[in-house]
DNA sequence: AGCACGCCGACT
DNA sequence: GTCGGCGTGCTC
């Protein structure tokens, strides 16, 4: 009898447990069991769950046989990932730097990570042995796979293969499960007291822990929380434990709700000279099947989305499947609407306000086969889509394709791996593409396509720049400068609409002293707390810290503290003393947070039941309403001060954006841009609609100072309780790095971060600045493993390649 | 993540 | 000498 082996990726996020562990297959589940099924393995002491990446008949030379311990259980019967979505996680997990199980984890839909319950069904007819006996003459019966017996799994799988059973999963609570270990104290005053006169007197870190119970009677408190404020190791906790001063329990955590919408039948468009060009191109490239990338660089309004329609239309009637990306499937409504309206059923709809169980729905509705065209945001790159034949990146520059946290990955480069092992074509859509994505497309990696007329023969608008500072020079302060005020008052009398926009990024309203300049800020974080209007007080962004607004200033007593900068709120005041009978619609995070609430408010914008849409830049993206003829940009550049060398790109692309709102239809539009820095190259080439420009201007600007696309970037930061250990360690890391790179990078570090404490620890970062990727690549993982070693002592390092903020 | 192991300082 | 806290390394 020969023996089979299971390559099996464990549950266990570290870099130790980072590489696959070898299993014995038991005799029962040879037949079952294929990669990308999970399973439960003994790991250790415990069983944790599994994922097979491999199946083999010979033992890898690097294990002994005496070592190897079988495969428990099976959890599946058949596999959840198919080899592409296998290999994807090996790419990834190299490129990000991240553990291949949690890349794995990220693939996968909730449901089949947390609690759920499963029911499998006939549905064709089988021998009455198995009807009988199993199926105890029902249709339906709740799977749980301990309570079969191998043999009985064996069949079962067998039934699936064959798809005589399927299998049907409810998600027992409705909130997604996400439990975190936490410890609640004893309240036991006498047994703490008495613990603390029996320690030891070297027991220094059980009397630390034990007196901090002891001033938090009841309480509980997350076990990370809790290490991290008493800095103590796992055995002073089993300790703790043991002696009975606190018990383990496990507490939830709670996560977003959904929106709905309403859908209406869309019909093709024709397509002019420049749209059929780039749909005959990349139907071309579909037919040959071939991999290539497109860039198709369309000027607002030019009709991009009709381009993609119409070619994911071709590749359906090849019975290919589509994969089409929006940066955020709650600000795009209007192009889900359309993407829905033109495929009907057959799309499915992956976005953040699903259910666990919706969610997972939708995935095995993709997975059978029964959607054929899938629409959603970052996470949506991962549908379990077989026989695709084309990749839509529609706005390919958002930043909202890059993850911001752990694993790391760029929705982008994600498709066209995707796109690449499928060998099809890959749209990437954008009327400002990223730098990056412009100059491959310049060095022909990517083709270039372009749309430089608007659909219907409609003009973009005229833009003009305001300088605010003479605006407030003399001494009003308003937000309104007197040209947008007299255009809007022009376009309430002709009853045409406006759009009015707030760009909140690097700005906030807060509360500064007029005569001496203090500023509340927040004890944690030291950050200059947002105000609130709604709940009368100050809040920090990052940490949640809120207290109330001072009335007097606490430095210089002075009663002249006052909120400075501006929040829609504020705005929206002025804008009704200014306008008493506009008709208003406030969209900002407190007014869209309900679900649907967005959508609603843009299908009444629609109707024309308000004059005035007035938002963040929540509004600058996919709008499209005839009857908007002014478009306001209220700060056009706040953002350009940040430590980013993004900004100017960023701030181009908003303004871009939120101009091509503007006289979609007949009607010509006009945009009024506010700005203290009207000459900024970035604002005086979107008020010329010139990307072109703007491409050569900002390539200059980064080739200059090194940066990408000249040099590949990444970001090491790391983080301590203690600011000097945070910066010696990176110091360190610093000099190891200059030791083994010397002109072969620059190194610019370490810093701290802009928001240098958070959380209370401390954060440094080092940037780099390559040429060539694959020696520092090479470096960073034996950084990355060492790194480890460290990190038990409280040091936290992480690294980002081609960081979306610097923040 | 969570356990066994073993070094080394404190106590008898 | 012995006990036990706490850091280190390993899990197929």
């Amino acid at each position: 009898m020969t023996n089979t082996f299971a390559q099996i990726i464990v549950d266990v996020p570290a870099m130790q447990t980072n590489h696959p562990y070898t299993y014995l297959v038991p005799e029962h589940l040879k037949s079952v069991l294929a990669a990308g099924m999970r399973v439960e393995v003994p790991f250790g002491h415990r069983q944790v769950l599994g994922i097979i990446v491999g199946i083999s008949a010979q033992l890898p030379k690097d294990v002994s046989a005496s070592k190897l311990k079988a495969v428990t259980r099976a959890l599946d019967l058949a596999p959840v990932l198919n080899t592409e979505l296998l290999n994807l996680s090996r790419y990834l997990a190299e490129t990000t730097f991240a553990f291949r199980i949690s890349i794995l984890k990220t693939i996968l839909p909730n449901a089949l990570k947390a609690d759920y319950k499963h029911y499998i069904r006939l549905v064709d007819e089988v021998d009455n042995h198995i009807r009988t006996k199993i199926f105890k003459d029902l249709d339906e019966i709740p799977f749980n796979p301990q309570q079969f017996s191998d043999d009985e799994l064996v069949i079962l799988a067998r039934l699936r293969r064959h798809n005589q059973i399927e299998m049907r999963i409810e998600v027992q609570d409705r909130a997604k499960i996400k439990t975190a270990v936490a410890y609640q104290f004893s309240e036991d005053a006498e047994l703490l007291e008495n613990s603390l006169s029996e320690l030891k007197q070297n027991a220094k870190k059980q009397q630390q822990l034990l007196s901090f119970i002891m001033g938090h009677l009841g309480e509980t408190w997350s076990k990370h929380d809790l290490q991290q404020k008493l800095v103590i190791g796992d055995s002073v906790l089993k300790q703790a434990l043991n002696k009975e001063w606190l018990t383990k329990v496990q507490v939830e955590q709670l996560r977003d709700p959904l929106k709905a919408m309403t859908i209406d039948h869309v019909k093709a468009l024709t397509l002019n000279a420049e749209q059929q060009m780039a749909y005959e191109k990349i139907c071309h490239q579909f037919d040959q099947q071939r991999y290539q990338p497109f860039l198709l660089e369309g000027i607002t309004g030019s009709g991009k989305t009709e381009v993609y329609l119409q070619v994911a239309q071709h590749v359906l009637k090849n019975n290919k499947t589509v994969l089409f990306l929006v940066p955020e499937i709650a600000l795009t409504p209007q192009m889900v609407r359309r993407v829905k309206g033109r495929f009907g059923h057959q799309t499915a709809i992956l976005h953040s306000g699903l259910t666990d169980g919706e969610r997972y729905d939708e995935w095995r509705r993709i997975e059978r086969g029964e959607a054929t065209v899938v629409v959603g945001a970052r996470s949506a790159v991962f549908a379990p889509l077989s026989n695709i034949g084309l990749i839509i990146v529609d706005e390919e520059h958002e930043t909202t394709y890059k993850q911001n946290d752990n694993p790391r990955y760029h929705a982008r480069e994600v498709a066209l791996w995707r796109g690449r092992y499928h060998q099809i074509p890959v749209i990437l859509g954008s009327a400002t593409p990223a730098l990056e994505t412009r100059a491959r497309a310049q060095r022909g990696v990517y083709e270039l396509l372009r749309l430089t007329q608007r659909a219907g023969g409609a003009q973009l608008p005229h833009v003009e720049v305001i300088d605010m500072k003479e605006t407030l020079a003399s001494g009003e302060e308003t937000n309104f400068s007197d040209v947008l005020r007299e255009k809007l008052a022009q376009r309430l009398e002709n009853n045409e609409q406006t759009v009015l926009m707030l760009n909140r990024r690097g700005f906030s309203s807060f509360v500064m002293c007029r005569d001496c300049g203090y500023v509340p800020r927040d004890p944690n974080c030291n950050l200059a707390m947002t105000l609130h209007m709604d709940s009368h007080s100050l809040k920090c962004h990052y940490c949640g810290h809120e207290e109330s607004i001072p009335h007097t200033c606490p430095q210089c007593g002075s009663k002249r503290i006052r909120y400075y900068g501006t929040g829609t709120e504020k705005v929206e005041k002025e804008l009704l003393d200014l306008f008493p009978q506009a008709r208003v619609i406030r969209m900002d995070q407190d007014t869209t947070r309900k679900k649907g609430s967005m959508d609603r408010m843009l299908q009444q914008f629609g109707r024309h039941e308000a004059d005035i849409l007035l938002g963040t830049q929540m509004i600058a993206k996919g709008l499209d309403f005839p009857d908007v003829t002014l478009v306001g940009v209220l700060n056009a550049d706040t953002a350009l001060g940040l430590p980013d060398f993004h900004a100017s790109e960023r701030t181009f692309q908003l303004l871009t954006q939120v101009s091509g709102r503007a006289g979609r239809a007949q009607k010509q539009g006009e945009v009024v841009v506010q700005s203290f820095n009207p000459q900024h190259y970035a604002i005086q080439l979107a008020k010329n609609h010139d990307y072109p420009g703007f491409y050569q201007r900002e390539m200059a600007v980064r080739h200059a100072g090194r940066y990408s696309p000249y040099y590949f970037i990444a970001q090491i930061q790391a983080s301590h309780q203690d600011e000097n250990q945070a910066s010696i360690q990176l110091t360190k890391v610093a000099q190891w790095l200059k030791k083994h790179l010397q002109q072969q990078a620059v190194i610019l570090g370490p810093t701290p971060k802009p928001i240098a404490k958070m959380r209370n620890r401390y954060y440094f970062q080092i940037i780099l600045k390559y040429k060539d990727q694959q020696l520092v690549d090479n470096l960073l993982h034996v950084l990355q493993d060492n790194a480890q070693k460290v990190t038990k002592k409280g040091l936290q390092l992480s690294i980002d390649k081609e960081p979306i903020s610097f923040m």
